[in-house]
DNA sequence: GCGAGTACTGTCACCCGGTGACAGAAGCGT
DNA sequence: ACGCTTCTGTCACCGGGTGACAGTACTCGC
């Protein structure tokens, strides 16, 4: 994502955008949702945005890459989080700590949240375009467990611990994703709680309380 | 990857091939360091092998599925070691057993499949068609840990184990990439022993032996 | 109000990855 | 020799992505 600051303050100084990366990623959003994915070109989506598709691609590097915007700001939140940990508790549950604060969404984005997901862990095209997406998400975590344990950021365990734990937010989402049947935060509790216990056999036999 | 059965016996039918999977990959590796992956076209791997453009499509779905075709095929070793599997063990020590059994290479083969890992984790794109490959991995794992613990493959916890042990062995395989010190199965070995003790705190504190 | 600078936009040309259709080449069996 | 089968090359086409460049619509300083 090259430019949008955010949008701040109307006074700029040249020509006013003529769309946002906001509202390129909700008409995506539904042209993906009523026609597919690879159906939608992304002439489409720009002539839907009254914009040409040269400036579609001045907002997002990719076709794959324009449902990602709100997840992407996401993880400031969480490395500051992080950053706030305190000192005392282990470094699993500091993340566990996080990835739940980060993760409360509004009642009313429930719906477009499950809709993105659903497309995100669908289409194999999206699901790829997810590793560039993680990186930033994962390397929060690194840092801060290499930080914690005074290791190098490219040693093992910080790497091997990052990943898990991405790896388990994501199993929790897209099981979310599939069914309607609880809250997103549930599973990424359980699923984190049970990383933190190793995956023993005792805390596989249950769901979560659905 | 849509034909190509392995070689056979000769005496086949119809216009025998113009070159092989294998050939395709070695070529293509040999091009991508040499230049980059960005920079290496389709139409000069293929030129490379002496065959069109399109038969090297007819061999590999895409460019970036060109340096998977060894790993594809290691995907059944580990199902197979799982099922053989002995019924009292924990399922986390099933999986790393059977993971580490599958990972062994001769030593003549290193140095190619440092190569190759190299590229995987370093290009963006590579990277990114890392998702469909590692499903069919992926899921051997879920499988076996849905079927051991009576629990439906779409159930968090066989997902969520099933992801975390992958994130796990692709820390590994990245570390071992990056820096030439060590066997890779020692990675493997460190980072799921550690996996099945949750991280803990007191684990985290050391780097495998180096 | 008027020019200068600024920040965005559209148009155009181009490359390359990927695909469907179809004809041709090179082996097999009888 | 012939048909069948299997692989191949050629061609045409689509769509994603990019660089170059000109145009447009603002703000600011004067």
């Amino acid at each position: 994502m090259p430019a949008d600051p955010v949008d701040e303050a109307r006074p700029r100084r040249g020509r006013p955008r003529g769309t946002s990366a906001r509202q390129l990623e909700e008409i995506a959003l539904r042209l993906f949702t009523e026609q597919g994915f690879h159906e939608t070109t992304v002439d489409q989506i720009a002539a839907a945005a009254g914009v040409s598709r040269r400036t579609f691609f001045r907002y997002y590097d990719a076709k794959s890459d324009v449902l990602w915007n709100e997840f992407d700001s996401e993880v400031d939140t969480i490395r500051e989080l992080l950053a706030d940990s305190p000192e005392g508790i282990p470094v699993l549950e500091a993340v566990r700590r996080a990835v739940l604060a980060a993760n409360h969404y509004r009642a009313e984005d429930v719906p477009e949240l499950r809709m993105r997901m659903n497309l995100l862990s669908t289409v194999a095209e999206l699901a790829a375009s997810a590793t560039r997406h993680y990186d930033a998400w994962e390397r929060a975590v690194i840092s801060f467990v290499a930080r914690r344990t005074g290791q190098a950021e490219d040693s093992l365990y910080p790497l091997a611990v990052g990943r898990a734990v991405l790896a388990t937010c994501r199993a929790a989402y897209e099981r979310w994703s599939a069914r309607a049947d609880a809250d997103l935060t549930l599973y990424l509790d359980a699923g984190l709680r049970a990383l933190a216990a190793g995956f023993a056999d005792e805390v596989l036999v249950g769901e979560p309380g659905v």
